[in-house]
DNA sequence: CGCGACCTTGAGTAGGCTCAATGCCGGTGG
DNA sequence: CCACCGGCATTGAGCCTACTCAAGGTCGCG
């Protein structure tokens, strides 16, 4: 369920966490802060690649992601694969978890706290908002609409700026065309091709399991619309 | 956004709710029960077909279900239209909106009473593993395997008691074929031919937008796998 | 050097799409 | 009472998008 980089630092509390002094999380009050750092119980590194729970079986713990990119995905017996979303540093997963029961102590917490409560519930209508975009994108757009809608997404994640990246509009995550493909619902010859459109019009290009957008207004169009939504939200 | 049926009686107070009686949901202890009430603030009978909130432009306000259906639904530009999921008497809508400060003070007052705390996002969860669900299918799985897995879902989903029924295995929603379509991320006509299939199989049978499942085992079989969860939920 | 992971490309197929026509009600107005 | 119309389901035909199978090609690594 998990495909994370790193974590070289660990127990960093979460008062000095570098990830809260980007402008995409909104500011925490000192109180909110620590009654947050309560509920911190460890950093968990993981190998990439590595499961980090069983498909369905979920978890009965809440993870924030701190560093490293990560990716929820569905199977089926035979082995076709679905990737629901993908996790950047800042996101809260754990909460599609079926038992949920379990993890009621730890909700209930973050929900009983003032300020607070209305984030865990946020944080989860986002997700949610994110999974119908990628639905609609599934079911109703074409290969190459899907392919642009998803690159520029993920292009959009990244650049806010919880991912270490080298130059603007270039995408370092170890992606390979079968994720994408996996993530699209296409095959990976497909995807592989009509990437390839896309680079022979000069819109993106990809190298080794990463890519840069040249021509993001071309993308965007064929995207078919928005792509929006870098709006303020709780680190939890 | 909706499409919900009628809603005849009006103003029934939480505490005499006849969906509270269904062992699908969890029972409240007065004190929750009184709490809930004090939340509503009225009820919305809305006619059928027409729209509870503009696509996208969601609404700052939530809504239970009480009775009837709905679906909610995203439009492309030029009129290609997924269903992202249907809602039926106990659902609970509206987090998705993305005005979520509007609605920060209702989801507050919510979280912050003991117990009830936790089912918001409880709520939120589970309607994100339906839409895990659906993605799946519309991502990896065929015409048939998509159509068999929907059918099973909505019958299971009436099956929780929440929606008039007269026999069992029948469900009585008017969905047209369109619904279904635009729900599988198929064509009109594919959808025809598919159901089509099912009918020549006597799988199920397709009468004025309601349907009638003749033989679940071989639906579940061809739904490719799980339909499971019919788990108590809370009833807001 | 061989192997494994990933990307590319060709060829043939098929699942699903579009266009178009037809059938079937149920409702409405003449 | 009937003709007409609109909404929905059904069916045929032809096409095209996306799939499968099958080869390579490149690169990094033991």
């Amino acid at each position: 369920m998990a495909s994370p980089k790193d974590g070289s630092t660990r127990q960093v509390p979460c008062e000095r966490c570098p990830l809260r002094k980007l402008k995409i999380f909104r500011p925490f009050t000192a109180e909110e802060l620590s009654f947050v750092s309560t509920l911190k119980t460890g950093e968990l590194t993981v190998e990439a690649g590595s499961m980090l729970f069983l498909e369905g079986t979920s978890s009965a713990h809440l993870y924030t992601v701190l560093s490293g990119w990560a990716f929820r995905y569905k199977l089926l017996p035979d082995g076709r694969r679905q990737i629901l979303n993908y996790c950047f540093p800042g996101d809260f997963i754990g909460l599609q978890g079926s038992v949920m029961n379990e993890m009621q102590h730890s909700i209930e917490a973050l929900e009983s706290h003032a300020g607070l409560s209305f984030d865990v519930t946020w944080l989860a209508a986002r997700s949610e908002q994110i999974l119908d975009q990628q639905l609609l994108s599934v079911g109703r757009r074409s290969a190459l609409e899907r392919c642009a809608h998803l690159l520029l997404h993920l292009a959009q994640r990244v650049e806010e700026g919880a991912l270490p990246t080298r130059a603007p509009n270039k995408v370092r995550i170890p992606l390979t065309q079968q994720h994408l493909a996996d993530t699209l619902g296409l095959s990976l010859v497909h995807t592989n091709r009509t990437l390839g459109r896309l680079m022979r019009e000069r819109v993106i290009r990809w190298k080794e399991q990463e890519f840069e957008i040249l021509n993001r207004k071309r993308l965007a169009e064929l995207a078919g619309d928005e792509g929006a939504e870098p709006s303020v939200r709780p680190l939890l």
